[in-house]
DNA sequence: CTCTTTCTTGAATGTGCATTCAAGATACTC
DNA sequence: GAGTATCTTGAATGCACATTCAAGAAAGAG
């Protein structure tokens, strides 16, 4: 007998940076080896090829920001301060232009999903359950009474999404710090309204 | 002498649409011969290789983009009513799942854009230009007094058109139409107010 | 009709890549 | 401490791809 020697989470952390600087197609298992630390022969026996490590990354990403969303909402705020921050993170990541902050899902999503059902799949469902954990938010926020009970909390959470998605892409092109957070206080506000 | 025989706009409307439907990367010479009719060496005649053709597409989509830009804005409605029928079209774009109705800009910028500088100015320049573009729309609308004439223009089509990734990106898990027309129009709404 | 110029063709080239695999290293078992 | 099972290593493999190029085709000039 005898374990396997790295450590995974490392590995796939190590896996996502790569992937989100380069994008998939354009990261090669050189980059992979180089990031990772892992020769290509234990890549493949513990991930069976690129596409796999590529998943499991995607996997080890939905569990950490699953983590982050939970430490942002169990501060002792009200919820609706907890959501702000979380955009005003959202905000702080696109001013950083630090590729490796961005979103691997919708990065994964825009150059991959459309070639390759599963992943595709993978990724809907993760940010089902995010829209999902977003809705839980807002029904929390109204038993809170700071939202008004007529409000459609699914909807909430859906323009709320797509607001830091749209946040995510503008930033790409202007990632100015007054602009974005103007943008962030409005789309803040709205959700409020 | 002797003319080329290929029509540049339909070859390059094909490139479009290539790239679009698998990406840059996985956009092989093979699949660029077979959507445009080119063979590879004429296409390395024009364009000077794949990235050139890249580049003339993109150039290409933004005249498309352009001139339908000013269909829209030059029907006989108020500005208002013009640009709500243009993000109607983008809703109607997003529910058809067309990965050709996609925004070619927008794909390019998260595939490519970061590693390669040009390509990010170009991209850059050309989703500016879009701004602006709405933002003179709100400038017009302000003189039609149909918005307050208090209102930040900038910031509006700045809004606007975050909502319009927002929206695209988001279509790309949940391509429901009526979540999708209920999120144009709260942005709609939330522009005006 | 001929010559010249330019365009088209598509097979050939070389490179870079994902993947494989057999030899070597390491830890655990008895 | 010998044996065995498993992991690691990294060079070898073969393929897919972007790019090149020389021969062939077509158009215009004179």
């Amino acid at each position: 007998m005898r374990n396997a020697e790295f450590d995974k989470e490392k590995v796939l952390r190590a896996a996502m940076h790569a992937f989100l600087t380069k994008g998939y197609a354009k990261t090669s298992m050189q980059d992979l080896k180089k990031a990772t630390g892992l020769h290509p022969g234990s890549i493949y026996c513990a991930f069976e090829n690129k596409r796999g490590l590529l998943l499991a990354a995607l996997e080890q990403y939905r569990l950490d920001r699953s983590a982050e969303f939970e430490q942002f909402f169990s501060a002792s705020e009200s919820t609706l301060v907890n959501l702000k921050s979380y955009l005003d993170n959202v905000v702080a990541e696109c001013i950083s232009c630090d590729n490796t902050q961005a979103c691997l899902m919708t990065k994964a999503l825009n150059e991959i999903a459309e070639q390759d059902e599963e992943i595709q799949k993978v990724i809907s469902q993760n940010l089902s359950t995010l829209q999902l954990a977003f809705a839980e938010k807002f029904e929390q926020a109204k038993q809170e009474k700071t939202i008004g009970v007529e409000k459609d909390t699914g909807h909430l959470a859906r323009y709320f999404l797509m607001g830091i998605y749209g946040l995510r892409t503008f930033a790409q092109t202007h990632p100015q710090e007054h602009e974005l957070k103007q943008l962030a206080e409005q789309l803040y506000q709205d959700v409020l309204r």
